[in-house]
DNA sequence: TGTGAAAGCAGAAATCA
DNA sequence: TGATTTCTGCTTTCACA
């Protein structure tokens, strides 16, 4: 999935809708000095090329009581290169079940010493315990995990630089 | 800021727009058995009271030249509690200095031995060592870094779970 | 809180430059 | 690629229950 080329125009498009994604298309149009037609051609293209890939309402976590954000690093149990046979991989095991926990938001495979890095909002410490005891270390996978707890929000965007 | 109350349709209509932002108000609406008008009026009422904090169109990294996604562990230089007159403190100096790095999407002050967690989007493994020598690494306050790659996206959501 | 009606606009598509 | 026009339908706001 390569890189795809953009003009000036359609990376004003996309700086302008990554801040407001409600704006109307004329209005849109305006900003980057172009009528509505073309403007809305542009938006539809980068939208069915993929590089727009979503529109979204963001909410504040504190106001729907999520009050503590935590980072996790989860290391798998060594699998060997064969498996049991019907039996997944506990690698796929695991990133199958991070489907289904809802208060982890995002998942990454990384590089290092722990395989995985996850983000987890939760209500207090609390539930954060429960999801642990209850969820993470349960799981048949998970060999050994490291957390952290977020302080301070100092920034936290969606929105991407545009090269 | 405590957490707001939210009734059943409050949640319905949250998690709607999580996943659309850009629904129209009567397809809304629908989805939650409302007429137009109150539905409207509960959407409003749940972006002034902050809930909604803003609608976003998410881009995808990889089509626009962003292949690589690291994580970077920050540690500050200990700072005297008394700092020289006129000088800020390192921790000020630094999420300033943050705010205006654009590769740095999020940053976070975090418990444990690091003092900040830096997500950082960039195009390739030399744009991410151009970052690091020219700008992360000559900045006074930063003592120690820890950086890890991601290597796979299993999952990655801006949609909160709605307790 | 929810309903219904009326006025103002935005979006879609076809046409032309 | 960009501009223009026409038609359709949504958003918005009002008075009312």
């Amino acid at each position: 999935m390569p890189k795809i080329e953009l003009d000036k125009t359609d990376r004003k498009i996309l700086a302008i809708l990554q801040s407001d994604g409600r704006l109307t298309n004329q209005e849109v149009a305006e900003r980057v000095s172009l009528s509505p037609s073309p403007c809305l051609r542009r938006i539809k293209s980068l939208e069915d090329r993929g590089v727009i890939r979503q529109y979204v309402a963001l909410l504040d976590p504190d106001k729907i009581g999520l009050g503590l954000l935590a980072y996790v690093n989860v290391r798998l149990e060594k699998h060997n290169d064969v498996h049991p046979a019907g039996g997944r991989s506990p690698r796929a095991d695991f990133s199958a079940s991070v489907a289904n926990w809802p208060e982890v938001v995002a998942c990454y495979a990384m590089t290092g010493e722990m395989d995985y890095l996850l983000r987890v909002h939760v209500e207090d410490m609390e539930h954060f315990s429960h999801f642990m005891m209850e969820t993470l270390l349960r799981h048949p996978a998970v060999m050994d995990v490291k957390s952290s707890f977020a302080l301070q929000r100092i920034k936290d965007t969606t929105a991407l630089p545009l090269v």
